[in-house]
Parts: C-alpha cells; structure tokens; sequence
DNA sequence: CTGATATTTATGAATCATTCATAAATAGCC
DNA sequence: GGCTATTTATGAATGATTCATAAATATCAG
C-alpha cells in the first residue's frame, strides 16, 4: 500500500522514510510549529529521534517543497504543509501565536511595490503583527487574570 | 554645542553618550547594518568597541525609537536610522542586499488582510524578495563572471 | 530475493547571533 | 566637584541551527 504522502515526496525526487512521513503528519494537525515541537510531537511515534535529525528532515522537505518555513522576527522558524498558495501570516505580539491570513486583493498588489530599486521582484511576504483573542482579553482583564509563568 | 543628534537621543529619554552617538552616525551613511557591520565602522572612531556593547547600544537606541530593526529571514538583525514612516524591504535572494520600498498604496491596502481570525492588527510588514541588479547580471553571465569567494 | 550503492539518519561537537551578569566608567544633576 | 543612576566593558552563557562523521537504510540492478 502506498499513501497519497509517499507518492508525494517521492515525486519531489526524495527517499521516502518513517522520519519524513512522520514530520509532515505531525505538521498536518500543527501547522506553524517550530523545530522543537515537531520534534517532541514526531518522539510520540519514533521514540529517541532527535533535534537535530528533526532539522535535518525539515530542511530536506522544505528544499524539496514539501514545507514552507517562515521566520517572523523574533522566534525560531516555523513550518507548515500549505505550501501551493500564496497566503500570508498574522503573529501575535503578546504570545507569538501564528494564524494563516489569505491576502484579500485578487490582483496581488503588494507584489507591486513603487520603485525597487532595480530589483527583480519574485515574491512579496507579508507579515501582520497584532494580538490575538487570548492576549486581547488578558489585556483587558490584567487584575483578575492568572497569568501562566 | 549641542547637535542635532544630541537633542534627539535626550529627547528620547536617552543619556548622550560618545557610542550612541557613533553608531547613530555609522547608521547615517550605512542603513541596514547588521550589528557585526555597526561595530566595526564604530571601531573605526572609538577602537576597542566589542560587539557585545554594539548589542547594548543597538536594543537601547531600537527600545527608544531611534533605531528600527529589521529581521530578514535567513540574516541577522538588521537597523536603520528611517523609523517615522512606513516602509517595507526588498531582500535580494541572491546575496542579501536590502533596499527600501516605499509602499505603492496610498490606503495602505495591505493592512486590511481578509480574514484575521479575531487577531486585532497593529501592523503590516511587508518583505520584497528578488535579485537585486548585481546578482541579476551575474546569473545571465554566469560563464566570464568570477565569484567572489 | 540479495547485494550494491547512494541517500538518509544519528550523534556529538561546532557555529552564529544574541543575551546575561557583574564590575568599572561616566553623564547629568545638585 | 561630587553623587548616583545610567551606561559600558568583559567574559560567560544561551538558543537556534549547522556541520562532520559514522552507522543505518531505501531503492535499484541483477
């Protein structure tokens, strides 16, 4: 039996593994995680696999676009599945949480800028930075709040 | 005689002082430094200025609204003098030159992203990336061309 | 199915960017 | 000119990630 997900990252020309599979299910439910957890999330199913195995394999299924990493300022690459769209991110400021934002402008016009400067643009990133509902209520409520250490 | 630069530092709240002044100057000519770059054209005027006070001086002036720091994925931090308006980066894929872009949109059309998912959102981040001229015409004449290694 | 080989993984050390802790120096006020 | 909080200098520490090498394994040829 071969799964929809070994037929996909043989045909991005790469050895199909236990370890390679057992990322991109993991990031399948748990998009946006950083190394460390898709690392303890994968030891549930291969108990002793490393950290560093673990950027090994993320940084073979990004090459071979299988992933997408995003690095927002300030906290470590994250990786997720969605990678044939091009969608963009809304991080947190207060707990760094990260949600997938579909950009609303059917014609792309932040691919757009006004003077590049002789640069050939090839994409556009766009990042938003803003509070997300828990921080938004903990800023609200900061006296009756429990704030975890 | 008290410079321009002087009053700026102070009215940020800041004591003026000999390295905040130098590497507010570095930044002058030189924007989007990275914090290895600042240091050494420091050393230059104030020799024995360790990159470690570089950092120090660098999250002082950035905490006070002097300096802006931005992170391109895949290079340092970097910091530039331009912090009252909003502008985005082109970031050359090729070689990690950083340009500024002035956003093309009057309305700011990339701060209302579709769908936030209850995010409050502050503000938009916008990275260009492409081959800047340099690294253009090296990839059409990659045969004459010698690389600097 | 079996072996050969290139690819992949495991492990520990190394690197890079950055921060921290503490002691010495100094800016700005009295 | 001295006092004190702020700033700087220094060395060690941290976090994220890569590198080097040896062991394991997926895939292909026969």
């Amino acid at each position: 039996m071969t799964t929809e997900l070994e037929t996909r990252i043989r045909d991005a020309g790469l050895r199909v593994t236990g370890q390679r599979l057992a990322v991109l299910e993991a990031l399948e439910g748990f998009p946006h995680a950083d190394a460390d957890a898709v690392n303890r999330r994968v030891q549930a199913s291969l108990p002793g696999f490393s950290l560093q195995a673990t950027y090994v394999v993320l940084n073979a299924l990004t090459g071979a676009g299988l992933l997408r990493r995003i690095e927002p300022a300030g906290s470590p690459a994250r990786y997720e599945r969605r990678v044939d769209d091009n969608h963009h991110h809304v991080v947190c400021t207060g707990c760094g949480a990260v949600e997938d934002v579909d950009c609303v402008h059917g014609a792309a016009p932040c691919l757009a800028p006004s003077s590049t400067g002789g640069f050939t643009i090839s994409t556009a990133e766009v990042t938003f930075w803003g509070l997300c509902p828990d921080c938004q209520a903990r800023s609200q409520h900061p006296i009756t709040d429990t704030q975890a250490e």
